[in-house]
DNA sequence: ACGGCTA
């Protein structure tokens, strides 16, 4: 159902027009690849579509090559040294991470704005050698280069790579700090690296929230408040299973500091070990 | 013939 955004209200991008359309079929998923343009600019609308699900993000021209690089990177590293990243374009965060089910393993890239409702699409790796991946890069990789066709000499300085800052790598933000020779000391083990704490009375309205992801688990913090007061919950998250405490912030220094005490009984056993990957995502609704 | 994802 294409024309489901007949009026263009709100700036649907139904009139805009079409520069490069491109279709990649991964598995039973067809993959839509529309590079578009409008008085504001161009921009290219990547759709997912299954048989009953359609699922669209729009990536700021300027965005292209960094979704080139990013998918390059999923495909050419390891598995086991692949992590979450973030892109930043505008007003935009696009949140790329790895998952893995019983079908097999991808990878889900997910558009959140200010405005709009957060939409995602999940790319699957394929059966062999992150084909799919692979093929999703080569489309990327020859829109890109149409792209580059479109743009007039005098464009490319105004588009050129200084304010395309936010491409970050999460790596290393776990409990344990990486490579360095020196054990952590316990200032070190901070979770809340990027993020500063609100005010106290802020901290209710001002949900605050990490995730971190070991092994399949991820663990959400959330910050939050009801009657009794703030309190800090931690979500464990496997496949749909979930399960949570719920932490006073009157027990948030004791137990981060029964944390740290496990952090040194057993630094000898995970020293080296980077599994844990930390960002920042989206303040949840409620 | 899938169907994943704290929307």
């Amino acid at each position: 159902m294409e024309g489901n955004s007949g009026g263009n209200a709100g700036g649907g991008g139904g009139n805009d027009v079409e520069l490069l359309c491109k279709t990649l079929q991964v598995e039973h998923k067809l993959f839509y690849f529309d590079l578009k343009e409008n008085p504001r600019g161009r921009y290219l609308k990547i759709s997912e579509k299954t048989s009953a699900t359609r699922s669209t993000i729009i990536v700021p021209f300027n965005g292209i090559s960094w979704f080139l690089d990013l998918f390059n990177y999923y495909v050419n590293s390891d598995e086991q040294d692949v992590f979450s990243k973030e892109l930043q374009l505008d007003t935009k965060v696009f949140y790329f991470d790895i998952g893995e089910n019983r079908r097999g393993r991808f990878l889900k890239v997910s558009e959140a704005s200010v405005s709009r409702n957060r939409s995602t699409i999940i790319v699957p790796a394929g059966t062999a050698q992150d084909e799919g991946w692979a093929a999703f890069r080569n489309i990327l990789a020859e829109i890109n280069e149409a792209a580059n066709l479109f743009i007039l000499p005098n464009q490319q300085n105004s588009e050129s790579s200084e304010r395309l800052v936010g491409l970050s790598d999460d790596v290393g933000a776990g409990f344990i700090a990486g490579h360095s020779s020196h054990p952590a000391p316990a200032s070190d083990l901070n979770v809340d690296r990027s993020v500063d704490m609100p005010p106290t009375d802020e901290i209710g309205n001002l949900a605050v929230s990490k995730v971190i992801r070991v092994d399949q688990k991820r663990f959400f913090f959330d910050l939050g408040s009801n009657n009794r007061g703030h309190f800090l919950r931690i979500s464990e998250v496997a496949g749909s299973d979930r399960s949570s405490i719920i932490l006073p912030l009157s027990g948030l220094k004791p137990f981060y500091e029964m944390v740290g005490h496990f952090v040194e009984i057993t630094k000898d056993r995970i020293e080296g070990l980077t599994g844990a990957n930390v960002r920042t995502v989206d303040p949840p609704q409620r």
